[in-house]
DNA sequence: AAATATACCTGATAAAAGTCATATTTTTAG
DNA sequence: CTAAAAATATGACTTTTATCAGGTATATTT
């Protein structure tokens, strides 16, 4: 629990690495620990935050509630990542929530510990801006999937990303487990279409599904899918 | 054209205000100033950049080509914006094309004249940093409109960003002109979908059209579809 | 000014995706 | 363990959007 920050294996992930000694201490010595359930919010939409999170466990959904009242949920944080920083560094509420997908540990780290060295160390700064850069990017590509690939193709999709980021269990499930609910939203559709692809799929055998978990069966016919056929 | 960086207006509008005299005569000694021409490219997705871009004039459409062959516009970049940071930064190739949309002035500046003070000066890698975090931030809310609007509301909001952004000229006609096929790949449709809505709005009364230019005749209306009626 | 190319427009049709209604299964809480 | 709640599943239908095919208008070039 009191465990310090120059000790973390996570840190190895992200920005904090930049941070020297000294400034790695201060951000020791005043962040909060907190164990988050499955379901819980770390943050809504629209509220001023006062720190970062940087996830030691479980992985965090990052949504935007549209104007219709479904969630578009626009990326999964896990161990290692850093949420909230945008809208710290930008000085504005959050345009995104942030709710427990599973049962999470993160550390608060209030925003005075950084923004102090985010104005005088510029190697953090940068490692800062490489890390926006790079979710800038996946943004990016997230705009041109979501307006040019069918439904069908964007879900076969969210399988691989779902094996490749978070990997498999050791009976073959994905080690991430998401509601259908939840698979719609990242992917952008009605949760009926999603569950009604994902029994498709089922049936041609491409997944294998036990509860809530699911497994891939045949990820080259996935890859095709993506590809349009 | 031999203009100094250190008189340039422009440079009001972004990160550059954040450097140093000395920083910014560096920058205004290696910097090349260019024209482009409208349908010409800055540069290609997958390209390596060797600087920034600083428009001074124009407007540049930054665009991803999906695997279909539709190109899906991310961002219009006008005066004052810097393009391609985002590569240079992350050391990568471009993952967007850079196309003129009309008449351009740009001004190159090598990455060289960039990188040192972007681990140097805290000051300006926090500005880029800020200025990275408003595109992220936009870039999620592009990712909602696109999932959860439909064409007709994302068209109509269209036109309103296109009049927000960049006027109208004394004749009430928007003032940066899109090419149809440009406007459906801003709005992720297809050309005849995007025609079909906009010849729509015309009937109805809410746009009205000269050859290729538009002018919003009705804005609380255009308004009142973007909300959904 | 004619010829060509390019952009714009429209109709018919097909495909994709959403909605609503209603089972059925799975999970959760008492 | 059982009852209730929530999540998943599927059918029937509607709406939205894409595609194809053929036009017309508008630029551009010669």
């Amino acid at each position: 629990m009191e465990s310090r920050c120059e000790n973390c294996i996570v840190r190895q992930f992200n920005s904090l690495r930049a941070m020297s000694k000294e400034e790695l201490k201060k951000v020791s010595d005043s962040k909060v620990t907190k164990t988050i359930k499955k379901g819980e919010p770390l943050f809504q939409e629209g509220e001023k935050l006062n720190g970062v999170f940087c996830v030691r466990n479980g992985v965090s959904k990052l949504s935007k509630l549209s104007a219709n009242g479904k969630d578009q949920i626009v990326k999964l944080a896990s161990k290692g990542e850093v949420i909230g920083q945008r809208s710290v560094i930008a000085e504005e509420s959050t345009n995104l929530s942030a709710v427990a997908v599973n049962d999470m540990e993160v550390c608060f780290i209030p925003k005075e510990s950084i923004n102090h060295t985010l104005q005088k160390n510029p190697n953090f700064t940068l490692e800062v801006l490489r890390h926006m850069a790079h979710d800038l990017k996946e943004a990016d590509d997230v705009i041109v999937n979501i307006s040019q690939k069918t439904v069908k193709q964007r879900i076969a999709e969210a399988f691989l990303y779902l094996k490749n980021n978070f990997g498999e269990d050791k009976d073959g499930f994905l080690a991430l487990t998401l509601s259908r609910e939840d698979i719609s939203n990242v992917v952008g559709t009605a949760t009926e279409s999603a569950i009604r692809i994902i029994s498709e799929f089922k049936k041609k055998g491409y997944l294998h599904t036990s509860g809530k978990k699911i497994a891939i069966k045949d990820e080259r016919k996935l890859k095709e899918i993506v590809e349009g056929f």
